[in-house]
DNA sequence: AACGCGGGGAT
DNA sequence: ATCCCAGCGTT
């Protein structure tokens, strides 16, 4: 098969199945990387109220250059990988201020930009300025492993070699644009993960892993993630009102982000006696009311399963307290606007609000 | 080159 | 349960 013949049928295979979404209708780069950069590693369906959002919130680069951190953060919260979202403030401030709100408009300049790789890079490039340089993403990886028999693990730097060369070998000169489009929307409705519909499938005659029965084991991925349990015991610390949250800096989970006082252990310790309590929360404990703690909850990360159970802490009116640095309270209202975990949104909304 | 980083939907 | 999603930054 050759190039031409592999870009022809992508785009016109596109031009009758594509789907309506938003980002789509425009050229403007600022829209674009928004979308570009909520939709890495997440289905559209799920990015997509993001994305009507953040339009809506940020209407310029200028508006989101503007915003605090923390509002960012809190408009990104559920989407997860909250690295996406302080690399996006970042570079949003830079393009802003630093580069005049001009945005920058060819590969190798968004290359250099915070939270922008070659992915993102290629996808704005082509999509707003028209660049002919190849999108490889995971939708890539597996049309290309299928129809042309590539058996190499798409993780090794080998692998990626491999796909980046093919990809660039075979996008359309004249329509870039349209050809990144086409090939990630044919991996994302009709080449996909497991069931793809060969059948209809206008590479039907010509696709490797079709013609040798190797559809199911390609792409090729040997990567497998280990998951590690950890065991989060919260502590909700109450008084006048108000509840003590903490501000999430080390390097873990959640940076960026508020929840309750945690203490962590390796086992799934339970009793309040067992577990290893700084002094200040020995002191406060011993003057105040505890509750039961809640059910355990686990909360499922890609990488992480957490087993969390919340102890609420009711301390005297006015009882005076040394608290560590990363932790102080706030009224309801104000925890409203934090930007929090999931796992900590979730119960702040069952326990308080219902 | 390997690892850490979220959350949700499909199977 | 397992996979994987319009990946990137760090080590």
């Amino acid at each position: 098969m050759n190039n031409k013949f592999f870009a022809e049928t992508l785009i016109r295979w596109y031009t009758h199945q594509h789907r309506d979404l938003p980002w789509r209708q425009t050229r403007n780069p600022y829209y674009i990387w928004l979308s570009e950069i909520i939709l890495q590693q997440t289905r559209v369906a799920q990015g997509l109220p993001y994305y009507e959002r953040f339009v809506s919130t940020y209407p310029t680069i200028t508006d989101l250059a503007n915003a605090p951190e923390q509002e960012v953060i809190r408009l990104w919260q559920g989407l997860g990988y909250y690295s996406r979202a302080r690399n996006l403030h970042q570079t949003a401030k830079h393009i802003a201020y630093q580069l005049n709100g001009v945005f920058p408009s060819t590969y190798n300049e968004l290359l250099k930009l915070k939270g922008i790789g070659p992915y993102t890079a290629a996808a704005i490039a082509s999509f707003a300025f028209d660049e002919a340089v190849a999108v490889v993403d995971g939708n890539v990886y597996r049309v290309l492993a299928r129809v042309f028999g590539v058996d190499l693990d798409i993780a090794s730097s080998q692998g990626q070699k491999k796909f980046a060369q093919l990809a660039a070998e075979l996008i359309s000169i004249e329509q870039p644009a349209l050809y990144n489009q086409a090939i990630m929307e044919f991996g994302a409705v009709h080449c996909t993960p497991t069931s793809p519909d060969c059948l209809l499938c206008p590479f039907q005659g010509v696709c490797a892993a079709n013609l040798t029965g190797r559809v199911a084991h390609l792409p090729v991925k040997i990567k497998k993630t280990k998951v590690r349990v950890r065991h989060f015991h919260y502590f909700i610390l109450m008084k006048d009102g108000q509840l003590a949250m903490n501000l999430r800096t080390e390097r873990d989970i959640w940076q960026q982000l508020y929840d309750f006082y945690l203490v962590e252990t390796e086992h799934s310790d339970a009793t309040l006696d067992s577990l290893p309590l700084p002094s200040f929360l020995q002191q406060a404990l011993s003057q105040s009311v505890v509750s039961q703690p809640s059910e355990t909850i686990t909360h499922i990360l890609s990488h992480q399963r957490i087993q969390a159970r919340f102890w609420q802490v009711a301390l005297p009116p006015g009882f005076d307290l040394e608290l560590p640095s990363s932790l102080r309270f706030f009224t309801q209202e104000e925890i409203d606007e934090l930007p929090k975990p999931v796992l900590v949104s979730t119960y702040w909304k069952a326990r308080f609000f219902e």
